[in-house]
RNA sequence: GCUCGUAUAGUGUAGUGGCCCAUCAUAAAGGACUCUCAUUCCUUUGACCCGGGUUCAAAUCCCGGUACGAGCACCA
């Protein structure tokens, strides 16, 4: 990374609080949170609401994101900023634009314009005086104008290479008596609003910051913004990009398409552990260590990659195994009596790998026990007990032979309970006996031969083996 | 179509001209430990997109091709 020793770096992490963040923002916090601590620099979380129609931000998202931000990191981002409450700025600085003549307010339709930026010649209305787009300008701003009538532009040069790049447009109207910012203090009060790339260059310069670090999507982001910041005589920040990123399992994730999936009752909400959000992997008992080592050993390249969730889950694995007390459920019990001489108690380990966590104690009285179905075949070892041979005949306390070892759990020591395995689309239900316990909900297990769970309201559900 | 970008083992990643018959992680296979198909440890398999060029020397620089991706919105 280059120029981090100069100064104190000041890195962004800007999302439109559209709703929940997904997966795929977690990895702009975690790079640049990561970046931002590393070289003693700060994260400025910045609400980047300025469509009020196409992607209308959603009120609880500016107070759901920064706690999101401060999970995933372990600490809340140093500095909030919210573009809508930076209207002003933005234009004054449209207006510095008008006067100093690199922007001028276009009448053209969407359409028109296209036709001039494909045969690379000038609109009529780029040769107009400061006094008439400040004219128009005022037109805008009073609602003279409705939205589609006009649009502030930057001049650049309509014979540029990149067409992206040709006088593109940094402000528009919105028609917020119709669709009013949710921000209540927002609500109807501006006609004109600033477009991402508008609005984010300007508001990068005025925090400082120093380094961008984002989607390769925006690469004609930074060079139309580099072009503007030229008009003002501004340095552009250091810029990184990343590359897209695929999750096997998943495909492709976007709010929208899980908004509607939430909506016609596909999905429970968005801390459902189907659904790529932050929330989604909580609620599954992923740990934001985990994630943030997922996202670090990706690193910042442009390439799109497809990654497994296995990945993700081996970080995670390391992170919560030797907390996991383990326990015993029983899929698809099948009950055995047992026959011949029983202990009182049988002592399971709490987790092998520390003894001093001590023992869980089975009662075997009743000496009745589940298995399951499926290891009730031929002969098999109770796990820390006995043989045992055909009809539940315990036939040795100790080790004779390399017959398997299973998993069990007593009539007294267990209750009905259910597995719930979330696997791609659906959710799988398993019942089963569980072993007593008083664990809290949420607390991370490990069911023996299974895999690692979490303990919800309605049951055990698999986070992964 | 135009513009921009990327190409290293199954999947990710390191590597910015000689320390590279290429790093690490993960996955797979085998083994040790273990009264879990867990954890830990060891071993093995396995890659520089293709073709030219520059150079004493190229994964690394240049050109062409191919593949993949992104942008060309009055979305972010």
């Amino acid at each position: 990374m280059k120029n981090v020793d100069a100064k104190k770096p000041v890195f962004r992490f800007a999302p439109n609080p559209n709703g929940p963040l997904s997966f795929g923002h977690a990895r702009g916090i975690v790079i640049n949170g990561t970046y931002s601590k590393e070289h003693e620099g700060i994260l400025i979380l910045r609400f980047d609401d300025t469509d009020t129609t196409v992607k209308p931000p959603e009120l609880s998202a500016y107070d759901l994101i920064p706690e999101e931000v401060e999970w995933l990191l372990g600490r809340p981002a140093d500095r909030i900023v919210v573009a809508s409450d930076r209207i002003p700025e933005y234009y004054q600085h449209a207006e510095t634009m008008l006067k100093e003549g690199f922007g001028y307010v276009c009448k053209c339709s969407a359409e028109v314009f296209r036709e001039y930026r494909e045969s690379k010649s000038n609109c009529p209305c780029r040769d107009k005086s400061v006094e008439n787009n400040m004219s128009d300008w005022n037109k805008m701003l009073d609602g003279t104008y409705k939205p589609g009538d006009a649009v502030v532009r930057v001049k650049t040069d309509m014979t540029l290479k990149n067409p992206a790049l040709r006088d593109w447009p940094a402000l528009r109207m919105q028609d917020t008596e119709t669709n009013p910012h949710p921000r209540p203090n927002i609500g109807s009060k501006y006609k004109v609003w600033p477009l991402l790339d508008f609005q984010s260059a300007v508001e990068d310069h005025l925090q400082g910051v120093t380094h961008i670090i984002r989607g390769k999507d925006l690469m004609d982001s930074t060079r139309k913004q580099t072009l503007l910041y030229e008009h003002f005589g501004w340095t552009y920040p250091e810029t990184i990009y990343w590359g897209r990123v695929k999750v096997h399992e998943w495909g492709g994730f976007s709010t929208s398409k899980m908004r509607a999936s939430i909506e016609n009752g596909e999905y429970s909400g968005w801390d459902d552990p189907r659904l790529p959000t932050i929330q989604g992997l909580k609620a599954r008992g992923i740990q934001p260590e985990a994630l943030r080592n997922f996202w670090i050993e990706l690193g910042v390249t442009q390439k799109d990659i497809s990654v497994p969730l296995a990945t993700l889950f081996s970080h995670n694995t390391k992170m919560i195994d030797d907390e996991a007390p383990r326990l015993s459920f029983v899929r698809n019990p099948t009950e055995v009596l047992l026959q011949g001489q029983t202990p009182e108690f049988v002592g399971i380990p709490i987790h092998p790998n520390h003894p001093k966590k001590g023992l869980r104690n089975i009662s075997l009285n009743p000496p009745t026990i589940f298995i399951e179905s499926e290891d009730a075949n031929g002969l098999y070892r109770l796990k820390e007990f006995a043989d045992i041979g055909e009809h539940g005949n315990i036939e040795s306390i100790d080790r004779s032979d390399k017959r398997p070892i299973i998993h069990w759990m007593s009539l007294t020591n267990s209750v009905e309970a259910v597995l719930i395995i979330p696997d791609q689309e659906e959710i799988k239900i398993v019942n089963g006996r569980a072993e007593s316990n008083d664990y809290e909900i949420g607390t991370i297990v490990q069911l023996e031969r299974i895999g690692y769970a979490i303990i919800t309201e309605d049951g055990y559900l698999l986070m992964h083996e």
